[in-house]
DNA sequence: ATGGTTAGGAACCAAATGGTACAAAACACG
DNA sequence: CGTGTTTTGTACCATTTGGTTCCTAACCAT
């Protein structure tokens, strides 16, 4: 056929993930995605269009390796939902407190790109739902929320998902993770 | 002595902070917040030194305006703490029922530049932390948490924050508002 | 080996970025 | 009426932005 490829694509996307994790979506340089994907412009081009579709693949990356994963320990984790639900929360303190600042490319994606163009927005809001019902489906698997009506149950998934968001934005601020560890523990209590 | 301004420096200043409302600091760029403002380069760098001084004054408009306001509700609302709560909360559903997609210069700020720049974030942390102390301050005026002991009661108090600021980036991100609704309600029931 | 096809890489691009220099203009005060 | 002082506006600046062009290199199938 062709001359093959020097890289493999998907590599090339975790570079790339990485590189709008720290940086943000604006913020990424072309030049800064060039160099951590390890590329020439010809080779990012030609392989990913733009900057704008790349980012959207990277998405579609973020939420394999990321979204999912949260998603999986929610419907499939401990059989108390609450578990699953302290399970999640408690990753991101984790990881917080690993000194892994960069907290969640969607929440970022969500606060910033996703505010003015549409095509990531849907995306992000794609995503953001399946971790509402993911939430949703813990609660479900609760003691304390199974007998609920649904309508409840809803509402209060949207809650653990607007909490999450808020504290994966506040890790990125810099706030301390004592006070993102202390509003954790409030929200187990509360939810219970 | 010389030559007087030909603007008041604090229109100047709403004007800019209106702009870097709609856009991020990052995404606000000169040439709108000049237009904006009604100045030219001249003026502005003679007034306000450079962009992030520019911004790191509109913060403070920015607590003024926004952030005391919720402030002053949530310690000198109604009598009771919660019915406070319910006030701020409320407001910021009013604001995207109305249309105002903007969400919080503040929380923006804090997913954005806060992450990267300590001048930016130090400002943002105390105004987070102004929010913060004043959901405190309500819950010690509720009958539910008068009796709690302080550390819950501030827990709860970092819970709400960060409810507050994933709200917000959620409206600016163009989830339903009837989503941001449901999860608001539950907030109210869970923390009764 | 060769021709068709694709990847790679460098040079190049216009546009936009935040910021500066400096002359002209407008005032206050003597 | 100057004169000193500050603001204004414009022209300009280097740098960076995302993106394109186009030639060469590398491969596969024949």
């Amino acid at each position: 056929m062709a001359r093959p490829r020097e890289f493999d694509a998907d590599d090339a996307l975790a570079a790339a993930m990485d590189v709008f994790w720290d940086h943000g979506y604006d913020a990424a340089s072309l030049r800064e995605l060039l160099s951590g994907m390890g590329l020439t412009r010809g080779s990012l081009y030609k392989a990913f269009v733009d900057k704008k579709s790349l980012f959207l693949k990277v998405l579609d990356r973020y939420e394999a390796e990321a979204v999912i994963p949260a998603v999986v320990v929610l419907t499939m984790g401990p059989s108390d939902g609450l578990e699953r639900i302290d399970r999640v929360f408690e990753s991101v303190v984790d990881a917080a407190q690993k000194g892994d600042r960069r907290g969640c490319l969607l929440c970022s994606a969500a606060a910033g790109p996703a505010a003015v163009d549409e095509d990531i927005a849907k995306i992000v809001h794609a995503q953001l739902e399946k971790m509402r019902q993911a939430f949703e489906e813990a609660l479900a698997a609760s003691k304390t929320w199974k007998a609920a009506d649904a309508e409840k149950r809803s509402a209060t998934a949207s809650l653990l998902l607007s909490q999450y968001v808020g504290a994966r934005i506040l890790v990125r601020s810099n706030v301390p993770t004592s006070e993102i560890k202390r509003s954790l523990s409030a929200l187990q209590r509360v939810i219970r």
